[in-house]
DNA sequence: CCCTTATTGAAAATAATTTTCAATAAGGAT
DNA sequence: ATCCTTATTGAAAATTATTTTCAATAAGGG
C-alpha cells in the first residue's frame, strides 16, 4: 500500500484516521473540501474529528500524496495526487479534476520570464479549467 | 483617471472607499490581504469598513482592475493589475509580485492537454514563484 | 441645493481554521 | 499476548475569515 510505506518511511503512523481520509480523497475525482471529507467520513460510520482532517491533509501535501487546487471563487479544494508533479485541470460543469504533467511545455516560458523579471524562479502554479468530455453533450 | 472612468462607463459611483482601496493596492508590490488594507485605511486616517473592503475587492476584480493571487499556505491575497491577461511571478522572500504575459508560451500546452484530456479548456490559473532580484542578495 | 438611489458600515450571523490539552491507540519491545 | 512509549486523536474553545441585513449616508445628475 502506497500510503502505509510512505508514512513507515519516515516514521509516521498509519492510522484509521488517516487511513479514512486517503480512502475518501481517492474515491473522488474532484477537489473536495475538508468539510466534505468530515460529513463523508460519517456517512461511512467511520467519523473523524474535523481538526484530524485538516491536519491529515497537511500531512499528506507534505507527503506529496495530496495536493491543494485553487478555485476561482471559494478556494481550497484538495485532490489526491500522483507522486511526482502533476497539475490539474478542472471541470466547470461537474468539478471532476483530471491530471497532467506539465513540466516540458512550461520552460520556454520559465525561461522568458526569468529574462524578463531576473527573478529566480523555483516554483509555479498551474491549473486550468474547462468542461470535461462527459459534460460536453448538452 | 483609470478607475473613474471605468466606474463611470457603468453607471458606477466613484467614492471615498473605493478610491482609497484603489490607492492602497496600487502603492504595494505584494499581494495583500482584505484586512490589510482594512489596516492601512485606519493608519492612513481614512478608514473604510472592512466590509466595503470585501465588496469592493469583488467590483474591483469584476472590472479586471485587480487580481486574486493563490499563496501556498493562507490564500487570497490581492494584487492590482494591468488591463488585459496577465499572470504574477511572486517573491518568497519579500513578497513582491511582478506581472507578466503568459498567453503565447501557454498555447503549445493547451492545445497538448485539449488532444489528451479532450476537456474544452476555457480558462487557467498560472503563477510563478521565486526570489527577486532585489532578495538575490543575502 | 435638492432628490434619487447607489453605497456604506455597524452588527450579527455564518463559515473556516487553529490552538490546547487530556485521552487514546500504534506499533516496537518484552 | 501484554506492556510501554509516544505519536496521534478529538472535544472544546479561540481565532480568523467571510457574508448577510438594514438603516444611515453621500454621489452626482437635475
Ligand atoms: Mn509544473
Ligand atoms: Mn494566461
Ligand atoms: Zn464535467
Ligand atoms: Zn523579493
Amino acid at each position: 500500500m502506497e500510503l502505509q510505506s510512505v508514512l513507515n518511511q519516515k516514521g509516521l503512523r498509519l492510522t484509521q484516521p488517516r487511513r479514512v481520509v486517503m480512502e475518501i480523497l481517492e474515491s473522488t475525482s474532484a477537489p473536495i473540501s475538508p468539510q466534505f471529507i468530515y460529513r463523508t467520513s460519517q456517512e461511512r460510520g467511520e467519523e473523524i474529528g474535523l481538526v484530524t482532517v485538516y491536519r491529515t491533509l497537511d500531512l499528506l501535501m507534505a507527503l506529496d500524496l495530496v495536493r491543494r487546487v485553487h478555485g476561482q471563487g471559494g478556494c481550497h479544494g484538495y485532490v489526491s495526487a500522483s507522486p511526482g508533479h502533476y497539475h490539474h485541470i478542472v471541470c466547470r460543469e461537474c468539478g471532476k479534476a483530471v491530471e497532467f504533467d506539465g513540466a516540458q511545455d512550461l520552460s520556454d516560458l520559465l525561461n522568458r520570464i526569468k529574462k524578463q523579471t531576473h527573478f529566480i524562479i523555483d516554483g509555479h502554479l498551474l491549473q486550468l479549467q474547462g468542461i470535461c468530455p462527459e459534460c460536453q453533450n448538452g
